[in-house]
RNA sequence: GCGAACGUAGCUCAGUUGGCAGAGCCCUGGAUUGUGGAUCCGGUGGUCGUGGGUUCGAGUCCCAUCGUUCGCCCCA
């Protein structure tokens, strides 16, 4: 037997509706906000995501689908969905009509080792703005985030933690403090952090091994540290908040995995996922579109995970599919007639399922009722003689006669 | 990439010191010959993840492998 590739998985017909809920709330949120849908390719040259994601990072080091094409060209699978996003904002110079408010949902590749709420292929969906340089824009998208997430009814036990990661201007002084006090401690670090300590200290804060905590608690903090501008920021920042009223943490040892981020880092986390607890998580980057070789332009983004967000999601708000006409047919000649009514009804705008599988009566209405039909009409022998159908309402089981000629009438009355 | 647990019917699981592969749900037929749900009775469905090994005999023990889950790591 040819399964699915390790890490995918398919998602069944039982599943999509949540799905669609999903999807469909965001747009609508998102759209609320004056976001707009940008859709990508979902493989790029591999240097888009070198560049833009940090060619030092975990997830271009090791964990992307990347190949050769025919043509010789490295391309990858993309692994998450900002570079993209930031290569499109440049590519079609659209640095001349700012504000450029987007979001994309989709597929995102990366090379892990597969868990509950992790997976090879995942769906994560994001928004992006470019633009907006001040706390204002900050703190507007984590309102929409948390907007989304209680619209979802997914907001039980979620945190709101933020952080402030300064920028080119006080991330380098900050960075030789931290240098120098990590080397006096390393002695307490673990071995992983020991060897990132040269690389990308940083990271250490967030390590979750015991020793490495407890360093980190006494560690100097980068909010601590900011200059002036990025100060006043993320003071602006949770001012606003405040204001909004939307609770959060400050957490000062919050370092995000992508090189990118600037200022503004958040994260929303929840306790429901066991170790896969992040949510939702974004930050600002304004450095990146000059980076990538564009105008500078200041930029903040976030991504959630849709994978997640399904294992999260209130039951109570997603519909299953129900028919409201369902056509059971007993025998040949009534199958035959049975479709040929049913086009004509189509036709009219009037959906209707045709049982597919034929059989007893009985079966066929047992099918009926498994689908939580509505409606059945009933064609057998003593119909086809009279050319009518019986209508069945299936909560009352309140039967009537139809005539096929006045049949449409009658059930467009139904359908509406 | 590292550590651990678990893979038995479509699903959830039981299976004793190694001795005939089971239950519930689902599906299906009947009780009810043209009518769903509730009840009762019957039925279909298994390369016990896969490949080796030990043994008279392996779902059970051993090795390998694949997969899932949990933790590490990473992250959405």
């Amino acid at each position: 037997m040819i399964t699915t590739v390790r890490g995918t998985r398919d998602i069944l017909p039982a599943e999509t509706p949540s799905w669609r809920v999903l999807e469909e709330t965001a747009r609508e949120v998102f759209a609320a906000y004056g976001y707009q849908e940008l859709r990508t390719p979902v493989f790029e040259q591999t240097a888009l995501f070198a560049r833009a994601v940090g060619a030092t990072s975990d997830i271009v080091e090791k964990e992307m689908y990347t190949f050769a094409d025919r043509g010789g060209d490295s391309l990858s699978l993309r692994p998450e969905g900002t570079a993209a996003v930031v290569r499109a904002f440049i590519e079609n110079n659209l640095h001349r009509s700012l504000p450029w408010a987007v979001y994309y949902m989709g597929p995102m590749f990366r090379y892990e080792r597969p868990q509950k709420g992790r997976y090879r292929q995942f769906h994560q969906m994001g928004c992006e703005l470019f633009g907006a340089e001040g706390p204002l824009a900050d703190a507007e998208m984590m309102a929409m985030v948390l907007r989304l997430l209680r619209r979802l009814g997914v907001d039980a036990s979620l945190t709101l933690e933020i952080n402030s990661l300064g920028c080119m201007a006080c991330r380098g002084p900050y960075r030789t403090q931290l240098f120098a006090f990590l080397q006096e401690h390393v002695a307490a670090l673990c071995e992983h952090c020991r060897q990132r300590l040269q690389r990308n200290p940083l990271r250490i804060l967030d390590c979750k091994g015991e020793g490495c905590r407890a360093v980190a608690r006494q560690a100097p903090f980068m909010k601590d540290h900011l200059c002036g501008a990025c100060a006043d920021h993320f003071q602006g920042l949770t001012t606003l908040l405040t204001a909004l009223n939307l609770p959060f943490v400050v957490n000062p040892l919050m370092v995000r995995g992508l090189d990118y981020y600037n200022r503004t880092a958040f994260e929303v986390t929840t306790t429901a996922l066991g170790a896969q607890n992040a949510v939702a998580a974004g930050g600002r980057y304004d450095g990146l579109v000059a980076e990538m070789g564009g105008q500078a332009t200041p930029a903040i983004g976030f991504a959630m995970g849709m994978e997640r967000l399904a294992l999260l999601l209130d039951a109570a708000q997603v519909k299953l599919p129900r028919p409201d006409i369902y056509l059971v047919v007993v025998g040949d000649a009534a199958s035959r007639q049975g479709l040929v009514l049913a086009e004509q009804w189509r036709e009219a705008g009037i959906p209707v399922v045709v049982d597919p599988l034929g059989g007893s009566m009985k079966s066929q209405m047992r099918r009926a009722d498994r689908l939580q039909a509505r409606f059945v009409l009933i064609l057998g022998d003593r119909e086809m003689t009279e050319q009518g159908l019986l209508l069945k309402n299936m909560a009352n089981g309140e039967q009537v006669f139809l005539k096929w000629e006045t049949a449409v009438a009658q059930l467009s009355a139904l359908a509406a």
